[in-house]
DNA sequence: CAATAGATCATCT
DNA sequence: GATGATCTATTGC
């Protein structure tokens, strides 16, 4: 890799070996950043929810060590990507020490780099809040794929990294959107009054 | 504005 | 062979 002064900033494998919620709450204003043909594609993190592993039914890794559910028993700090309904990808980050499951789903950005590449990503946008406002959303404005599966959030293309400014917001809490089990657990956390929120906001 | 149907495929049984 | 951690367009009040 060629990058140095574009690492700086990087959140720490530290950073996500911590229990899962915890993770997921101080992810919030946090900026994941995907460089794509020298150009930078970024977006401050404003809704995610938290996914326990063996302890929650609604989790992908609930059901044990499969070849698609093995990334979130591995070392934190790596990104567990998946196809759902057979078009759109939706990007994880692994939490927890190596040995235990968990995992943060990133479900919604506010674009702050690159705007224009995400754009015509998403050609359908019609307003900003629109361009990332949603799991499937984010995924196909800054370009993640199953070819993102397992990669290393720390270092590469991909990463996550702390906020510029020091902005202050309140978290918001719900219950998390789109699953069948476990529907009252309180694991989906947001930018109170952000527009760019999936429901919402 | 709310409800609903359709698109489409990796993964697991 | 069934099932989704979704999004969009369309229909119906």
């Amino acid at each position: 890799m060629v990058e140095t002064a574009a690492q700086i900033g990087v959140l720490p494998h530290g950073f996500y070996s911590r229990p899962t919620t915890e993770v997921a709450r101080a992810l919030l204003g946090k900026v994941i950043v995907h460089q794509v043909d020298g150009e930078e594609l970024a977006g401050k993190i404003v809704e995610v929810e938290a996914y326990l592993g063996l302890k929650d039914e609604a989790a992908h890794a609930f059901v044990g060590i499969t070849p698609r559910t093995k990334v979130m028993f591995g070392p934190p700090g790596h990104a567990y990507v998946y196809l759902i309904y057979g078009m759109y990808h939706c990007l994880n980050l692994v939490t927890e020490p190596d040995g235990e499951a968990g995992c943060v789903l990133i479900r919604a950005l506010e674009p702050v780099a690159g705007i224009e590449a995400m754009q015509a990503h998403r050609p359908k946008a019609r307003r900003p809040h629109d361009i990332a406002s949603g799991p499937g959303k984010l995924t196909r404005a800054i370009g993640i794929t199953l070819a993102h599966y397992g990669a290393d959030v720390t270092r590469g293309a991909l990463t996550v990294r702390e906020d510029a400014g020091a902005s202050l917001f309140e978290i918001g809490t719900s219950p998390r959107i789109g699953i069948k089990k476990c529907v009252d657990w309180p694991l989906r956390f947001f930018v109170k009054g952000n527009a760019h929120v999936s429901k919402g906001g």
